[in-house]
DNA sequence: AGCGCTATCCGACAAAAGTCGGATACCCGA
DNA sequence: TCGGGTATCCGACTTTTGTCGGATAGCGCT
């Protein structure tokens, strides 16, 4: 892993040229990645196209205004957890309202100074980084069985105490013989148990009986 | 699956005690549950004992203001994406600004009118339950190992290709007859395979070979 | 008590899974 | 070109796995 910190992308919705490309040049003087529409339509394309890792939007825009945006995008689950900023001349406190009201993750309004600015992006964009963490210790932490109990195996196939048991062990990769050493039975008795769980399961391999258990051990508590 | 739908639980920490009991009585007529702090310290007190949904807080307080809080948290794992909403006389743009920098997700300005009060509590709570449903998902869905490549069992313990196909195979429960007629070669020589695998993956039975397997396979890309 | 039901236990046999030795073919460097 | 290393292939033998039948003990119900 030596590839630098990718550079955060940035989707800028705005009407007015000069604004687009003056707020543009701020971002991208701090290293931002930036991309640019000048309404509502072409902004959805544009984000669908370039998935940027936090939107900048005014309200007030032809074909598409900023409130249609954020609703747009935030029914998509590509998008719901995007930040979005609305950036806009808008300022009453009913218009504040409003905005935040969609959904939006802060409101800022024109004319915007380079600090409020690059501080509400930088806030956002480090909020939004603090919630894919977890998700990504959700999905690599993936396989986990929890293999401390029988007993969701036992009501996942409706097995009987003593058959799970003997699951549970299989599903560690332990051998018959090791299964009768440590439940204290006949290596014949844990096969009789096996081969009933096989039935129960719908499955007629001890592979497959793994597979099967691992799915259901490794469901994890929230 | 019977059980109602659980109320929101949302703390209000405020310094003045007529404000704290009409914000609550507010929000209880919604039917949300409400605990309440009358400063920053305590505040972060009961934040930890009742594990609110959602957070209220002034900023102007004894003790502990709204920002020591919102810091204080934030850096917390349990309270990192919890909704917090500042609800305060500060009403100066750099105050808002302020507020916004430090990681809150809304700002209600004093005094605070009912709709608004109750919409933005919504609005976050609904944002808060997306992200959580995102969360859910990808832990519920944790169990779906990809068998489409053999290439990272390959990797993984340095199989030869032919082998690494083999593994795959064993993986999804499939009898060494299964694999050989899905290779198209011989049941021995799939076997042979095999056992080179087990060696080279240090373990001794298909069960446990494919434990390790699905344990590779099931590490999922973001 | 007598009956059916289920959970638990075990032995013997057939069918796999796993191990051993050996063979061919390829690539790469001496 | 000629070994040395490796990937791939296969057959015979041993061990484990899976299936069949059968036995006992508890539990609820009539």
């Amino acid at each position: 892993m030596v590839d630098t910190m990718p550079k955060s992308k940035i989707l800028i919705i705005e009407d007015q040229a000069p604004m687009r490309r003056n707020v543009a040049l701020m971002l991208e003087l701090e290293g931002y990645d930036t991309c640019t529409a000048e309404n509502g339509l072409v902004g959805i394309e544009v984000a669908h196209r370039e998935k940027p890792d936090l939107i900048l939007c005014d309200v007030m825009m032809p074909e598409l205004d900023g409130y249609g945006v954020v609703q747009a995008l935030r029914v998509e689950d590509a998008f719901a957890t995007t930040p979005f900023i609305f950036l806009t001349a808008k300022s009453d406190r009913s218009d504040i309202r409003a905005g935040m009201n969609f959904g939006a993750d802060d409101y800022l309004t024109k004319p915007v100074v380079r600090d409020d600015l690059l501080a509400a992006v930088q806030t956002r964009l480090a909020k939004a980084a603090a919630i894919r963490g977890r998700l990504d210790d959700a999905t690599n932490a993936s396989f986990d069985p929890d293999f401390t109990s029988h007993e969701p195996l036992q009501t996942a196939f409706g097995l009987t105490p003593r058959e799970a048991e003997v699951l549970l062990w299989v599903a560690q990769g332990k051998s018959n013989g090791d299964v009768a050493a440590i439940l204290e039975m006949s290596e014949k008795t844990a096969k009789q148990h096996l081969g009933v769980c096989f039935q129960k399961m719908g499955v007629e391999s001890r592979t497959a009986a793994t597979l099967a258990a691992i799915e259901i051990l490794a469901k994890r508590k929230a």
